[in-house]
DNA sequence: TAAAAAATCACCCAAAAGGATGACCGTCCG
DNA sequence: CGGACGGTCATCCTTTTGGGTGATTTTTTA
């Protein structure tokens, strides 16, 4: 499924600086060169395999720098930690219910959906559909990605 | 002439491990139907671009997937010595391994075990045994209070 | 160099979590 | 009154996690 290579490599490029567009540009004046190889010289003496092989190579290498580059992790991871203020302006903005914040703080605790329906003296599909509007709300899909959005939005 | 692409391949793999060779032996494949594809269709039809496109992207791609999957294998050392976040005694009281604390930490970052396995390229498997030691060394049974084991601990 | 530790992957199974939908019941408000 | 909203619960189904076991390979270490 979500196994391939290719999910990891779209990653990588997710969210990058319009300056490395220099690079898609750079690709790009490469492959005219190669063009103009190809017309002049190459295809006309009949050795694709030069050609392939130059093509191989050259973006084998490139993709192999392209790869380590992207992916440094960033020397200066910024200051993570947020500002911890109890944002009560989001809980609403977001239309996060009073039941549902609740649900919210025990996720974050640790607690499973049925130590949390225990806690709040109601059945595990009443926690279900809690959890399940608040991961709308909060734009997640996993109670670990809720844990972080809650810290990132201020929210406990 | 298909000697420029084998060297290319050597060139690269120089170096590396026996079971690599496999990968090796992957290009190798890849490289005949290409050069199948080449011969039977592509020259035959004068689109050398095709080919020069599938050439590069395919080889980019292998570019990138090849530079991170074995520059993740070489262990930085250096890297060990920065960052002095972590309670090391305590991780070692544990017999948390490097592995593991990674795959913690990915946790902590609310990543499926899915993604961990992308992001550290192996097999969802190797992830859930990871996770699965961790969780016993941590003394938890779900991610959620693994994370707020961590934070305890002081690890991350 | 031999033994131990770490890392990798596989298969099985059970439990938990997540997604979608529908329903019932209060309360509050225009 | 009649919606709208919040809270409750349910069913069905899929995906993800967690737990256990076993195996191979690589790395470290004694």
């Amino acid at each position: 499924m979500r196994k391939s290579h290719a999910t990891a490599v779209i990653c990588f490029f997710e969210g990058m600086r319009k300056t490395y567009l220099l690079y898609g540009l750079g690709l790009g004046l490469l492959l005219i060169v190669l063009k103009l190889i190809e017309y002049q010289f190459l295809v006309r003496m009949h050795i694709f395999e030069i050609y392939g092989g130059l093509i191989a190579v050259l973006f084998m290498g490139i993709g192999v720098w392209a790869g380590l580059k992207f992916t440094r992790k960033a020397p200066a991871p910024i200051i993570v930690q947020a500002p911890p203020v109890f944002d009560e302006n989001k809980i609403k903005e977001l239309g996060i219910s009073k039941r549902e914040l609740e649900v919210l703080e025990l996720i974050t605790q640790g607690l499973s959906n049925q130590e949390i329906a225990d806690k709040l003296f109601v059945s595990l599909n009443t926690v279900k559909t809690h959890s399940a509007r608040l991961f709308e709300k909060l734009d997640v899909n996993s109670r670990t990605k809720a844990i972080n959005r809650a810290k990132e939005l201020g929210i406990l």
